[in-house]
DNA sequence: AAAAAAT
């Protein structure tokens, strides 16, 4: 303790190693010796009416006693300060017969010598001043410093370190960034800003190709989540305070109440759609279609006719289709027609679409939000690794619609930030993963809370036991609808089942990943992703890992860089299984086998979408030829398995004949970092708060190079042989 | 068995 404040005291000159006692002395003395003197003054006239005359040798006279004990007692107290009176309890004692002292002294002055003075040194001086052993003067000096140090010093530890630390952090904040910005600035200057541009450009036509010609007023997108988010969210993660977005209290950005909106006055102009369309056949609002026509999409998929009418007349619908089959839409529309009347209260969505994965959230928010817009349909982005306060916030003020994956929703829904019960359609993406083991307790959690009463939609690619339990527990009386499994799909899929020998893998691997056209490679675990994302770039071929464990801010950047091109290759774990959708994407490579059919299928899915050509290889090695077959006949994949070595025909045949270049990649310099962080510029946020250090983790090229290189040879060796 | 989903 005493050296504690000792150490917080404001450093003297000599005081170097703030231990003396002399600093402080000084210090006192400096402070209140006028003072003291003064008191002490005034004291002894009032105290001491005995008047008694002080001086050794009158002490040693008056007391009598034997020097041991008396001149003892003298030294501590009247050598130090001549003349002063002694006073208090001494006083007394000094009037008494010296037999009642002897007994006190003798056992207070030994302890007081030994013990005293070093507890004093230490810590413990309110004993010393309890025991009242010094005289006066002594004892206000040793009183004042215990008062000091318990008063003052504590004090001045609760205001100090608050403000040190406002005034630290930014300051540090300051001075780190300029410079970070410093040494990259140049760099992004001249390379990155303008690519940045142009990116950010054709990402935002890329998804919902709707938004540039989006009829919605410039600063209603200005009020839109993108620019608030990257105010709202650096000061908010910065001070890590969410009361301020908890309370009610908080200035809400005005806006006027969404079911207020001019609903019944839009134009139903349907401007350049076709009389025939299709849509408008089943029956979705003419805004609607509209709308999708200007995208091009006027003809149904297969499981849209089928589920669309069923799913409008308030039907629990199953609905059953590849994925890219048009399920998104299947579902969307629907739910859009039925919330597109109706008022929501703060806090309390009528819709909910869950879906298994945070890509695949943002991939339905995006196909559903300019839709959304054209019916005055409020809709929210809710899942993990985005900031909570714009989701609270959007809740509280009021949202139609929530594209949710569990995990946060639930959160949210424990915190208090949204009420499911006034959810009239409740939507289940993906079913089948939705069902799996660990997604299932959520899953009925959510749908827990929803009115039993409400419509449930439910769509998957696959259908089976697992997804049975829900279909029971949760939909009354569902329409089943399945766009034949045998539609498109396999017919423009190729699928191959190469049997390779082990020290074959990595270099197989990275031929068939040197092709020209988007390429997914997919792996059995993370750490596997890292690592063969690596070994593909140092031999030439520019690939990105994608999986779970990365921070969603890198999830986010490295799909960028896959869907701008920059990046073709993605190896990834089952997390882009199911339902990303990447345009062309020509080749899905199995670098390890999937786990069973299901996950066979969908990683099959993300090739060949929308009619488009596509092939699915999967490298087998020896032991893993018999599990394949089975999973293939399972799945209904008709294919041989074929022994390959590198540089076969068949190689050249499926990958065009590009080879590795052989010489290590970089990948591309992450996007420019706004304020600093995440910097992928993907409009729902871009960090998880999880990873360790984010800024350093998450901005250095080196990023996604997971595992070190000293593990490349376990890919090749002996190390493969998973099963 | 892995991965995903909340911090």
């Amino acid at each position: 303790m005493t050296q504690h404040h000792q150490d917080n005291q404001p450093v003297d000159g000599n005081q170097a190693d703030g231990r003396g006692k002399k600093p402080r002395h000084k210090k006192f003395q400096n402070q209140s010796f006028g003072e003291r003197m003064a008191a002490e003054a005034q004291a002894e006239a009032a105290a001491a009416p005995a008047g008694e005359v002080r001086n050794d040798a009158a002490r040693g006279e008056r007391r009598g006693g034997p020097t041991q004990y008396s001149d003892r007692g003298s030294r501590t107290t009247d050598d130090r300060r001549d003349n002063r009176p002694v006073k208090g309890y001494r006083a007394e004692r000094a009037n008494e017969p010296r037999t009642d002292r002897r007994p006190v002294n003798r056992d207070d002055r030994p302890q007081y010598n030994r013990d005293d003075r070093p507890q004093y040194n230490r810590d413990e001086r309110p004993q010393y001043g309890d025991r009242t052993r010094t005289d006066r003067g002594e004892r206000t000096q040793y009183g004042d410093r215990p008062q000091y140090n318990r008063g003052e010093r504590p004090q001045y530890n609760r205001d100090e370190r608050p403000q040190y630390n406002r005034d630290e952090r930014p300051q540090y904040n300051r001075d780190d960034r300029p410079q970070y910005r410093r040494d990259d600035r140049p760099q992004f200057n001249r390379d990155d800003r303008p690519q940045f541009n142009r990116d950010d450009r054709a990402r935002t036509g890329d998804r919902p190709r709707f938004e540039r010609t989006d009829d919605r007023a410039r600063d209603d997108r200005a009020r839109d989540d993108r620019p608030s988010y990257r105010r709202d969210d650096r000061p908010q993660y910065d001070r890590s305070d969410r009361s301020s977005y908890r309370r009610d209290d908080k200035p809400v950005r005005e806006r006027a109440p969404y079911q207020e909106n001019k609903r019944d006055e839009q134009p139903e102009d349907l401007g350049n759609v076709a009389p025939d369309n299709q849509f408008a056949a089943l029956g979705i609002a003419p805004r609607l279609v509209q709308r999708m026509a200007r995208d091009g999409i006027t003809a149904p998929f297969p499981i849209q006719a089928a589920t669309i009418p069923d799913a409008l007349a308030g039907k629990d619908v199953l609905g059953r289709g590849q994925t890219g089959s048009g399920k998104t839409l299947g579902f969307g529309l629907p739910t859009l027609m039925r919330l597109a009347s109706g008022r929501t209260e703060s806090r309390r969505p009528r819709g909910m679409i869950l879906v298994p994965t945070r890509e695949l959230a943002m991939q339905v928010h995006d196909a559903l939000e300019p839709l959304a817009h054209v019916m005055n349909v409020s809709l929210k982005l809710i899942a993990g690794g985005l900031p909570y306060p714009k989701q609270i916030e959007a809740l509280r003020r009021g949202v139609d619609l929530l594209i949710a994956t569990p995990g946060r929703l639930i959160d949210l829904c424990e915190q208090g930030a949204a009420d499911l019960g006034a959810v009239e359609i409740a939507v289940l993406d993906e079913a089948d993963h939705m069902c799996d083991m660990g997604f299932m307790p959520a899953v009925t959690t959510l749908l827990d809370m929803t009115p039993p009463e409400g419509q449930r939609l439910l769509f998957s690619a696959t259908l089976d036991n697992d997804v049975d339990t829900i279909v029971k527990t949760y939909l009354k009386d569902p329409v089943t609808h399945s766009t034949e499994s045998g539609q498109a799909t396999v017919t423009t899929m190729e699928h191959h089942l190469l049997v390779i020998e082990p020290a074959h893998k990595q270099s197989l691997t990275a031929e068939l990943a040197s092709r020209d056209g988007r390429t997914i490679v997919f792996v059995r675990t993370k750490l596997g992703a890292d690592r063969v994302a690596t070994q593909l770039r140092d031999r030439g071929v520019m690939a990105a890992a994608l999986h779970g464990g990365l921070t969603q801010g890198a999830r986010n950047r490295t799909l960028d860089q896959f869907k701008d091109g920059s990046v073709p290759v993605l190896v990834a774990t089952d997390v882009a299984a199911r339902g990303i959708h990447v345009d062309d994407v020509g080749l899905v490579v199995q670098a390890d086998p999937p786990a069973e059919h299901k996950d066979y299928l969908h990683r099959a899915g993300r090739t060949a979408r929308a009619g488009g050509k596509g092939a699915v290889v999967t490298l087998l090695l020896p032991h893993q030829r018999r599990g394949m077959i089975r999973m293939a006949e399972s799945a209904g994949v008709e294919a041989e398995p074929v022994r390959v070595r590198p540089g076969d025909n068949l190689m050249t045949e499926l990958t065009g004949g590009t080879k590795p270049s052989g010489y290590p990649v970089k990948l591309p310099a992450p996007k420019p970092q706004r304020f600093g962080k995440g910097g992928g510029g993907k409009r729902y946020g871009s960090s998880r708060p999880g990873r360790g250090h984010d800024g350093r983790g998450s901005s250095g090229p080196r990023r996604s190079s997971g595992p070190r290189r000293t593990d490349s040879n376990r890919y090749e060796g002996g190390k493969s042989y998973q099963r």
